[in-house]
DNA sequence: ATATATTAACTAACTGTTAAGTTAAATTAA
DNA sequence: TTAATTTAACTTAACAGTTAGTTAATATAT
């Protein structure tokens, strides 16, 4: 059938250019590094990408779109401070151990500038009022008197900050800090950031 | 005088190779581009560094010796745990507002595996003791019951992740939070990171 | 039914350019 | 005078992108 082998084609110059962007960059990555991996002709990449940048933004552009998903479904459970949270803990950790490429070619759009993935998570999250909910939630609890007078964007940073960390800088980290079971760390991570970060939060 | 040209012409190139490899990084940077902005010819890149790869190297040794100075200037106070943790803020505060380039270099090498940064941190932290000394400060805390019963690697990571969070995405962040003054929103972090922390981890 | 045209998918070989790295000669300093 | 610098011009390899043509499947005409 005509459908399958073209779906398999791009679909396989898709994975490997995923593979060989997330590894060298967009200037480090070779077109016939990617034909060869995919196995197909090198023209292929041109007759359906048309060009190396076009073939990286396909690759942005499939990871950007999975995390719109990722955010959909976070959008359903609207409960209290302590399920919001965990639930967004949840999410960035199932997020960057499912998507293992996303992290480098993440941190390498930052060190360009991080423009694409700036404007697409304000685009992704204000669509879904994630940030405004984020931010109404601890700005309630505040007025309620259960939660301290902090400034709701610094703490949500921060939150952001601890559950990020590990996932970008693992190899420093697991060096620095002698972390031999990698697995477990994270595992325990969740929680330990969930509830490091609501006590912080809460008043005495 | 030889000295002062020569110690000129390689500053020059070295500074103009930081620029390069900070907005480009390795692979995307140009020799040329760095020998025209230093306003050498070309050929005097390899006479002072042999290789592309090599003046990369110099980048890199130069920007992890300045850290090491940081870290230097940082092993004299052994106070209690608040000072301990508002220097430590300060530290990376101060790191990333003075190299601009550091940032983007940090991260691209994280991208690809970030071995050597890794092996760097790891030499320069445990060789002044400050991993030790940290995860001590949080432990005998914890014995005299003034501070929480928190996993105290998990903790420094995550005081790490807070600290480093907004100075590693800020484009991100900036336009997720429709944040304005960075500057201003950089200096009062500072002190909300180290309170929020604190409160964390201090029994109520 | 069979021949003809059309199109998508694909390939091998090629091209032009870019960019790292070299060299041999000239200039400058001691 | 000789050693250290510096330069313009050059070489070479790698690489992105192209081309001209093939194959096979599908649609159209007779």
């Amino acid at each position: 059938m005509i459908k399958d082998s073209k779906i398999a084609t791009s679909a396989r110059i898709l994975a490997a250019a995923r593979e060989e962007f997330a590894t060298h960059g967009l200037a480090g990555a070779r077109v016939d590094r990617i034909a060869a991996r995919a196995a197909v002709n090198k023209a292929m990449l041109y007759y359906h990408f048309n060009s190396k940048e076009k073939l990286y933004d396909a690759v942005i552009d499939e990871h950007l779109s999975r995390i719109g998903e990722f955010l959909e479904a976070q959008v359903t459970a609207d409960a209290d401070v302590e399920m919001v949270l965990e639930n967004f803990a949840g999410f960035i950790n199932d997020l960057f151990t499912e998507r293992r490429t996303l992290i480098p070619i993440f941190l390498r759009e930052i060190a360009s500038g991080g423009e694409r993935i700036a404007a697409a998570f304000t685009a992704a999250l204000t669509a879904r009022g994630l940030t405004r909910r984020l931010r109404k939630l601890l700005e309630d609890g505040r007025k309620r008197g259960l939660l301290r007078d902090l400034d709701s964007r610094q703490a949500i940073v921060s939150f952001m900050g601890m559950n990020l960390i590990y996932h970008l800088l693992s190899p420093v980290i697991n060096a620095v800090w002698e972390i031999k079971d990698e697995k477990k760390f994270r595992q325990r991570r969740r929680k330990e950031v969930v509830d490091l970060f609501l006590h912080g939060l809460k008043v005495r």
